[in-house]
DNA sequence: CGTGAGTTTGAAGCACATCAAGTCTAGTGG
DNA sequence: CCACTAGACTTGATGTGCTTCAAACTCACG
């Protein structure tokens, strides 16, 4: 009931991901590739000091726009790799199948930021991301990237850093696992989506999370109880309001210092 | 004393990498660049389908071969990014420091396996890379490394790989830290070393660990004592021999399926 | 307004952490 | 070369945070 008698303030993130790809049709899967320089979420899959020349050559690497509905699959552990995507709107999680078909969720990727770079190594993707609700994506074929960074020194080391950053997270998330209990785990994880909002200009106090408890649980390795526990013990302490998927962070520094 | 009825039948990796470095001055922290193509690890860090006047281009990469002592330091957190570093002998951790000084070790290296990826996105080292034996490596600064990309294609997707690789890496430990128990972590991460010592053609069914039941504890996000107790009870089943840092895989189908 | 997936909450059990000896080992200096 | 010592390792006893199992509740959606 507490977030009743306060109602969010600023639309979720999610919503106006939604708006932003309305124009697109609502089943079709490919659509005419845009123009980058057109593109809101640029800024975040660009390097930013291109000349005009340059930014032609990087719209061409976007061959197409794709369409995936929640709960589909952008591809699967073992398909063979081609291509890179932009999260242009919505959300993913990646997940790999443990033995017995349980699934992990090793990340939940939002607006702008890169999937697929796992398959690189092996010529084929090693984990599958799932639509976590209605995205769209740019299809980025690999070979294509390359050429260019050879071309573009700016866009060569823009790749490395989407890499490195990838590297840095993963990094982050073993510090997590190995090192934090599961009400700190929760908290970091709440902190770490409010961060990665307020960079695309969304609330970084208030949002919608798509993901389930089950999901937050495999990604935070503990179980959607627990996970469930500590959303409402951080609600009792009033460092968060939590009423399921609608996140209010209260004192983000209190979070950070668990 | 199982061990010692049982004498290793072959050369730790580890011994064989310090006689590898024989030849260098003990306390000299610098050595002329050698050449790749006379290194016995290229085929580890070199795509390996290079004409002469590419790998040339290849040799000029390598400003430099440092060798550092035990326990001391490659580079720090925090530490300005300029160089990627490929290890061509010993062993190092990396590790991250939490709040109130203690570490958590974030990986551990081994001959022809890259450090330092982790500073690309921020110019600056997140996490140390510290030398667990005397251990040499190659010193090459990125900038460089990025130019001769750009001009070499396979040299561009080996980078690519190499940096793939090492997502996959971390996405399989986050998988690790995320769904196993005691047991099968360590289980796993004697797998891991086996396998790799294996491609580096070491014996992969016994080798000595450099680390410590603390820096192993920490990697596999669980204490020392509970370490020291898998490794009794890996014995006690059998799977393993295990005396100290000397290890014999005895059953590796046994081990993987735990 | 019923249905089922998602969520919350409680009770009991267990795997691992913590605390505490005691033993082993490698490196050091006599 | 061997005794000495500090760090590394092993093992036991006890405590606890999380899992597991179970049941009830919420809410979106037909």
């Amino acid at each position: 009931m507490l977030l009743a008698d306060a109602p969010m303030l600023t639309p979720s993130p999610f919503t106006q991901a939604t708006d932003f790809v309305r124009r697109l049709q609502p089943g079709g899967a490919q659509h005419p590739a845009p123009r980058c320089s057109q593109c809101a979420i640029s800024p975040l899959c660009n390097p930013g000091e291109l000349n005009a020349e340059e930014l032609a050559q990087v719209d061409s690497l976007v061959q197409e726009v794709r369409t995936v509905q929640r709960g589909a699959s952008l591809y699967r552990a073992n398909d063979p790799f081609h291509n890179v995507y932009i999260l242009r709107s919505g959300s993913f999680k990646t997940v790999v199948m443990h033995r017995e078909g349980r699934e992990q969720v090793t990340g939940f990727q939002i607006a702008g930021e890169m999937l697929g770079l796992d398959g690189i190594v092996g010529e084929q993707h090693l984990c599958g991301a799932i639509a976590l609700e209605r995205s769209t994506v740019c299809v980025i074929p690999f070979e294509l990237l390359e050429d260019v960074c050879r071309e573009i020194k700016p866009m060569q080391r823009h790749l490395h850093k989407v890499m490195s950053r990838e590297i840095v997270r993963e990094s982050n998330m073993i510090m997590l696992l190995g090192t934090m209990r599961a009400e700190q785990r929760v908290a970091a994880f709440l902190l770490n989506l409010a961060e990665r909002y307020g960079t695309r200009g969304y609330s970084a106090t208030e949002f919608n999370m798509r993901m389930t408890r089950s999901e937050i649980g495999s990604y935070l390795g503990i179980t959607l109880e627990t996970a469930s526990r500590m959303f409402s013990r951080l609600q009792q302490e009033r460092l968060v309001q939590a009423r399921g998927k609608q996140i209010r962070i209260l004192d983000s520094g209190a979070l950070a210092r668990l």
